[in-house]
DNA sequence: AACATTTGACCGTG
DNA sequence: CACGGTCAAATGTT
């Protein structure tokens, strides 16, 4: 165990000396008429993989150390590695939460994480931010102190195939560009484990109503126009905003986005899926949806804490900036995650998503 | 028509 | 009793 520690430590630093190293190639490179976009996009992928490959490691052993090693279903308290912005109270929840053995209308015994995204205007509502799951908005709800309301959303497949996930989306009050989206429970419906291809016609034993959902919200998205840049935060432990930009403070991970520039519904920020689908897709085996569609990716379990249950702080950012990036949403991770005991399909998905 | 979202009411928890 | 989560009727959208 220890010795494994030290490895990843060992790794860590190396893939962050790498990404010190290609920064300044990077640098180098800033100069247009001296490279060509090719090799400059090719050194921030280099950049963003090994940064993302450290995050990795860094998170889980993160928790490793100041955990005992998450081998029950349920795991308190998902950390925030990253104290997220305005408030903590999720996290604190969460252990009571998860502990809950009762089915209450509003306790839940699923696992729960939260994710930080951010939102470059516009590209909310255009809910490029797709996890490849399909969501349905049940309830919003102002919450004291905050100063924007919370969105309830359900799986949409709840009652079709009675998957259980839910996820709650709130802006922060200090960078209205971000949101923390609180997941619960993982998706039990087909998605979580998606067949192979998620492509439009995914229409098996789908009810006509989850069909429907799913098209809408897959095939009017994306909008291959973008690329968003997600930096997986490193800050783990720093405090939480006080500084207020969070944009400072948190890491991120870097994923295409599809937004294109509109602006965000003041009035209502959680219309539509803006904020939807994050990533976080605790499912089984997800996977991006094999269709290219640049929006969809998914976020490493960076911080994962057992069990499905991990912080993720997740920022998008640089909407305007065409590009095409569309690599394979899925890539395979080689950090070593003998020790979490999540559950049985946890996805480890996009680790590298952009590496 | 079917499905999604909005929104006020209801209910459980602390 | 206040707050947060969910329900469900009304309304909007496709």
């Amino acid at each position: 165990m220890e010795r494994s520690l030290e490895w990843e430590q060992k790794i860590l630093v190396s893939e962050l000396a790498q990404g010190k190293e290609l920064a300044k190639q990077l640098g180098n490179h800033l100069n247009p008429s001296s490279s060509s976009l090719e090799a400059r996009q090719s050194l921030v992928d280099k950049i963003l993989s090994s940064y993302e490959k450290a995050l990795s490691m860094l998170n889980c052993g993160a928790f490793a150390a100041d955990q005992p090693k998450p081998t029950t279903g349920i795991t308190k308290s998902p950390h925030s590695f990253i104290n997220s912005s305005s408030r903590s109270e999720v996290s604190d929840q969460d252990c009571k939460e998860e502990l809950s053995s009762d089915v209450s209308r509003k306790r839940k015994t699923q696992p729960r994480w939260t994710e930080q995204v951010k939102a470059c205007s516009g590209n909310g509502l255009e809910g490029p931010l797709d996890d490849g799951y399909c969501w349905r908005k049940y309830g919003q709800k102002v919450i004291l102190g905050a100063k924007f309301p919370r969105g309830y959303y359900r799986c949409t497949h709840r009652h079709s195939q009675g998957c259980l996930a839910t996820k709650q989306v709130q802006r922060s009050d200090e960078n209205h560009s971000v949101f923390e989206v609180n997941y619960q429970g993982r998706h039990t419906c087909s998605q979580a484990s998606p067949p192979p291809v998620a492509s439009p016609s995914l229409n098996n034993d789908f009810s006509k109503r989850s069909k429907y959902l799913c098209q809408q919200q897959r095939e009017e998205k994306p909008k291959p126009s973008k690329e968003i840049f997600l930096h997986v935060g490193l800050d783990c432990n720093r405090a939480r905003n006080d500084s207020g930009s969070m944009d400072d403070i948190f890491p991120s991970f870097s994923f295409p986005c599809t937004s294109s520039g509109n602006e965000i519904e003041e009035n209502n920020i959680f219309t539509g899926s803006m904020v939807e689908n994050f990533p976080g897709s605790c499912s089984p085996t997800f996977k991006s949806p094999a269709t290219s569609e640049s929006n969809y990716f998914s976020v490493s379990p960076s911080h994962m804490n057992s069990f499905g249950t991990f912080y993720q702080n997740v920022k998008t950012r640089g909407c305007g900036l065409t590009n095409s990036v569309t690599h394979s949403p899925t890539r395979d991770l080689d950090i070593s995650i003998d020790d979490v005991d999540f559950d049985t399909t946890f996805p480890f998905d996009n680790l590298e998503f952009l590496a």
